[in-house]
RNA sequence: GCCGAUGUAGCUCAGUUGGCCAGAGCAGCUGAUUUGUAAUCAGCUGGUCGGGGGUUCGAAUCCCUCCAUCGGCUCCA
């Protein structure tokens, strides 16, 4: 017998060898109807697999994130079963469950379009209705090979030959056999609905020197109504599409002519931006940022001092020349050398540090054209860039003073929900760094520390720091549950001592200041392309372009309706006034349809009694106020949002 | 950059296997209407069918090429 014990930490005797999936029968039919996979001991596996020894067990049902996974990984079998029988001779790659479904990557003899998806995801629905089994055995390395050899899939040979012989698994579901550590779910009938979404190119294993697979994404569920709900939030998700957003409510463009990935703000779009801007602006003064501005293009030399050259020089719009031979401009791809250049000015004492030098810098990076999306990735962007230079007894302090504004801001803007990533280097790859390991390890201990300091809720990632320096970057989560990078913070040891800056101590000696880069918005186009997709477009009344519409019953009253607007204009309040000649229902779905907070409706009645009526955007009517009471309404409305 | 898809009016889209001067709705303009809480009516304007080249008696439609956009991959100082 085996003990085996639960998450409540109820336990019971079982005989050696029961599985999972019987010790859920014997609990109940209903639970054992329900679940999907299990963990033993810690370690995901399948209700299948015999249980040899006392155990302390989950059962997962749907809603457990390793539910999911496993019942996607099983999915990702089923296309790659649906895949054969309609391709023959097609190859596999690797077919994982990822965040959000599953996909294959495959080889095929015949391209795969995505008006082929119908009618393989309509041989996965038949496939699954035939509730075949998953079978899980363990095979030598030796027969592996032999099976993919024969096969002829050189993918999936090359996965075995990094394997160790006795670790190795097929599991099969009908005529498909994969090579697979599992866990999978009992048998594929418990796919009641799939949708494939998308067809992809994907380089094997991730390196672009290598051959491109089809990669084919989809998503699946055991209930019907659960692929639904999942459509309707992608539904969702392309409404909140900030590009489309962007383009309704006239907030930017792009021109062919002006070049891919360089954005024209419209007025409107501007005068959001300028007000995040003046926002910001004000934030750092209270903390002893000083502004500053430099050129838009720099002397190469600049960029090779700080080491961008070597690294992004590919990357950056190639050289400008002037009319004297050897000299070389590039177009500014950061702001931390002209920086460093500002610091050197003038010789710097202990008791000048920190300082804290913030611009609004443009920069220039000749991004690949695949990798340009909306605002969020372009070509020419204004970073909220601030470089701070401290000493090392300031760093801690400095840092954590840092996070204090990011915070503040996530707060103000409504971002509630945000992880910090402790990006560091690869351990297994330091040659894409500069420095030496002792900086590098003086670095990212200051921001684990920093960070656990003010308690935030951290993930820790290798291999995403800078290549001078780790970085402790913002996630936050937007108002449908989708995850954004915003904010950075990156400690620098190496850039002051590329630039040989220095500072006199109290010894009368040169010291080293440590830099601190930081974007809180990462960029001005980043941040307000997901602000409006954490809106939808119904940005926070302090900061949207047009407060309040001021609507005329009919031609009439638009010279009330002007007296209005320039009493609320005069009051600081962002007004204008509708007076085309349209009735008045046309133009309150204009102005709901462009997201404006507030329509003020004015006519015979509103004339006569002094008064204005008004609307909120989505609630409709709110009654009458007098002008000064609405005014108050307002204002009183803007202060809430930024005091909080 | 790579794989795949797409590109018709300011926007959203129709345009059968190549064949009459390329269509609709919205927006815009003009006029009528003077309006009470999410679309008043009528008329009009607007397109080198992404650019260039080719096939054909004839191309939005077929082929080549370039550009841009979209979904991913790779990349992101």
């Amino acid at each position: 017998m085996i003990n085996v014990t639960f998450p409540d930490g109820s336990a019971r005797k079982f005989a050696k060898g029961t599985t999972a999936m019987q010790i859920a029968e014997s609990i109940s039919p209903r639970l054992a109807a329900e679940v999907l996979t299990a963990t033993v001991n810690g370690k995901v596996t399948d209700l299948i697999t015999p249980i040899n020894e006392d155990c302390q067990l989950k059962l997962h049902k749907w809603e457990d994130s390793e539910a999911k996974k496993t019942f996607w990984h099983t999915s990702s079998h089923l296309l790659a079963e649906a895949l054969e029988a309609l391709y023959p001779g097609i190859k596999f790659g690797i077919g994982p469950a990822i965040d959000s479904g599953f996909y294959y990557d495959v080889d095929s003899p015949t391209p795969i379009t995505e008006s082929d998806l119908p009618a393989i995801e309509a041989k996965m629905a038949e496939l699954a209705r035939n509730k075949e089994p998953l079978v899980r055995r363990e095979i030598s390395k030796d027969e592996a090979m032999k099976t993919f050899t024969e096969k002829g899939d050189q993918y999936k040979t090359e996965l075995i030959s990094a394997l160790e012989d006795g670790t190795i698994t097929f599991y099969t579901n009908g005529a498909f056999t994969d090579l697979c550590r599992g866990p999978h779910l009992p048998n594929t009938g418990l796919i009641k609905a799939v949708k494939l979404t998308s067809v992809a190119g994907a380089y094997w294993r991730g390196d672009e020197h290598n051959k491109m697979l089809t990669r084919i994404y989809g998503v699946s569920f055991p209930k019907k109504s659960m692929l639904d709900e999942h459509l309707a939030l992608l539904e969702e998700a392309k409404k909140r599409d900030h590009r489309k957003l962007g383009k309704e409510l006239e907030l930017f463009a792009f021109s062919q002519r002006v070049g891919q990935g360089l954005p024209l703000w419209l007025p409107k779009g501007t005068a959001l931006r300028d007000r995040l801007e003046q926002f910001l602006r004000a934030v750092q003064k209270k903390h002893g940022y000083e502004q500053v501005i430099t050129p838009h293009i720099g002397n190469k030399d600049l960029y090779v001092t700080s080491g961008h050259y070597a690294k992004y020089g590919k990357d950056s719009f190639q050289p400008i020349h002037t009319p004297y031979e050897g000299e070389e401009y590039l177009l500014k791809p950061m702001n931390c050398p002209h920086h460093c250049e500002i610091y050197r000015t003038k010789p710097r004492s202990y008791k000048d540090l920190p300082l804290r030098f913030a611009e609004f810098g443009t920069v220039y990076r000749y991004e690949q054209s695949g990798e340009l999306h909306g605002l969020t990735r372009v070509r020419g962007f204004t970073q909220d860039d601030a470089h701070l230079f401290v000493r090392p007894d300031q760093l801690l302090d400095e840092f954590m003073k840092v996070i204090d504004i990011v915070l503040y801001i996530f707060k103000t803007l409504k971002f509630d929900d945000f992880t910090a990533q402790v990006s560091l280097r690869d351990p297994n790859n330091k040659s894409k760094y500069i420095g030496s390991d002792e900086n590098w390890d003086k670095a990212e201990s200051a921001i684990i520390e920093a960070a656990n300091t003010k308690g935030l809720k951290t993930v820790v990632e290798y291999g995403e720091a800078a290549f001078y320096g780790p970085k402790l970057d913002f996630m936050v989560k937007d108002a449908i549950g989708r995850k954004w990078q915003l904010g950075t913070i990156q400690v620098d040891y190496n850039l002051p001592e590329r630039f040989d800056l220095t500072y006199t101590g109290a010894d009368d000696k040169p010291h080293r200041p440590i830099m601190i880069h930081r974007a809180p918005f990462g960029s001005m186009e980043r941040f307000v392309a997901v602000l409006l997709e954490h809106t939808g477009g119904k940005f926070p009344l302090w900061l949207t372009p047009d407060q309040v519409v001021v609507l005329p019953i009919s031609e009439k009253y638009n010279d009330y309706a002007h007296k209005v607007a320039d009493y609320l204009c005069a009051g600081d309040v962002r007004a204008s006034v509708d007076d085309r000649n349209e009735k008045i229902g046309r133009k309150i779905r204009g102005n709901e349809l462009k997201r404006i907070p507030y329509l003020v409706i004015v006519g015979e009645k509103e004339e006569e009694n002094q008064t204005i009526s008004y609307r909120i955007q989505g609630e409709g009517d709110k009654g009458s106020l007098s002008a000064e009471e609405f005014k108050n309404i307002v204002l009183n409305k803007v202060k809430e949002e930024i005091e909080g």
